[in-house]
DNA sequence: AGAAGACTTGACCAAACGGTCAAGATGATA
DNA sequence: TATCATCTTGACCGTTTGGTCAAGTCTTCT
């Protein structure tokens, strides 16, 4: 019998808390860098200051870690779409749900690597939650654009794929950041360079849903 | 020493060419599912039907079997973009390469994930290429689009980030499959699927650039 | 046919890895 | 301060992995 003990009503003890953050930070620097098989619980202690040993005392296994890194992720990943509503203004609400997930881009970008990371090798851990609650989620969002639609507000398209299109645009500004940075020099962390990103996409998906009339062939700086 | 040994002026011998093609399509797959550090050398020897042994006496190391996997890709990877030139109609220009790039996702979709992977991981082995080669074109091709710009063919748009959105989209299909289909039941092998697809970053990209003033707020099936 | 080189493999090795364990150090509590 | 549970660690273990090697089999060419 090994591993940590719980306190009998209380949560975690001030000790249990650090060391689970920490290593979980740790974890997740070092997953997002070189994915689950390339890093080692030895590099993770070292990162989080501690030895293996220690760390195994707080999480019973690797993919212990893994998980539970990975189901912090996920409530954070999904939040920004959960605001979508019919209610309000279509651009509005696109542009806002754009803005969102490029801040979450900018701001969250070893969260955004290794989610990439677990939906590239096949999603193995992920995928029931992605199959029920991403599912209805995402269903019930296109429902709201499917409205937007029916009431004219804007253009035909299918709803899936414009969700698509945003996720697609934003997280590529994480996931493939070396290769922006080895092409442009520059990344989210650049102020200009951020606001060319966001107007482009901005301009993108605003337009194709026949909204941002004002964006045509002018120049509109 | 070991290795095989090279003809003196002739290429490699049949067998040589026969199971050196065999382990690297056998790597390509086990590679892009499990990345760099999942994949063993045993994997990729079973799935090239030889044994381990056999395998490191067409390939000296394991890297040495990723990188000739990468490289390989790149040639195919990068080619579409070639195509774009400034004589052409910038719509016929730009939907063509998309429709390519969305083809590569759906014909080779094993690459693409590599690729991504690679990238993912900080693209330590193709750092050099990208900030050569792969800048030297994009930097020739975001002339191109300047120059659609200033001659008044398309709107006004910050190049890179352009092709970032094009890049973004297309490969979105293959590198996320695991997730589109979680949640649609669906990809590109889907012809309707697929045609969706098409259509919304067809629209995407050309309504942003101020061409396609066709599909407004009206449905153009 | 027979020699020379190309090809193939099982046995083997050292290093790295995930995980266990016993024993000591530290913190909380009375 | 004394006691007990919590915390921390080095030593250790079995397995896996990348890679080597010697010995055997098959091609090829004369």
């Amino acid at each position: 019998m090994t591993g940590l003990k719980m306190r009998p009503s209380k949560g975690l003890s001030r000790i249990q808390e650090r060391n689970r953050r920490r290593i979980m930070e740790a974890a997740l620097t070092e997953f997002s860098r070189l994915g689950y098989s390339g890093t080692t619980i030895e590099m993770i202690a070292k990162t989080a200051g501690m030895s293996k040993s220690n760390l195994l005392y707080y999480f019973s296994s690797k993919t212990a870690i893994y998980e539970a890194v990975l189901a912090d992720i996920l409530d954070i990943w999904l939040a920004p779409l959960r605001g979508l509503e019919v209610d309000n203004d279509p651009a509005e609400e696109l542009a806002d749900y754009i803005r969102q997930k490029l801040q979450m881009s900018a701001d969250f970008p070893f969260q955004s690597r290794l989610f990439a990371n677990e939906i590239l090798q096949g999603a193995p851990r992920i995928k029931q939650i992605l199959e029920n609650e991403l599912k209805m989620l995402v269903e019930e969002k296109s429902k709201v654009i499917r409205k937007w639609i029916e009431y004219g507000k804007i253009g035909s398209v299918e709803p899936v794929h414009l969700i698509f299109a945003i996720w697609a645009m934003t997280q590529h500004y994480s996931d493939f950041a070396p290769q922006i940075e080895a092409l442009t020099g520059k990344g989210l962390s650049d102020p200009g360079f951020r606001k060319d990103a966001e107007s482009m996409i901005l301009q993108m998906v605003l337009s194709a849903v026949g909204l941002n009339a004002s964006k045509g062939k002018e120049s509109g700086s």
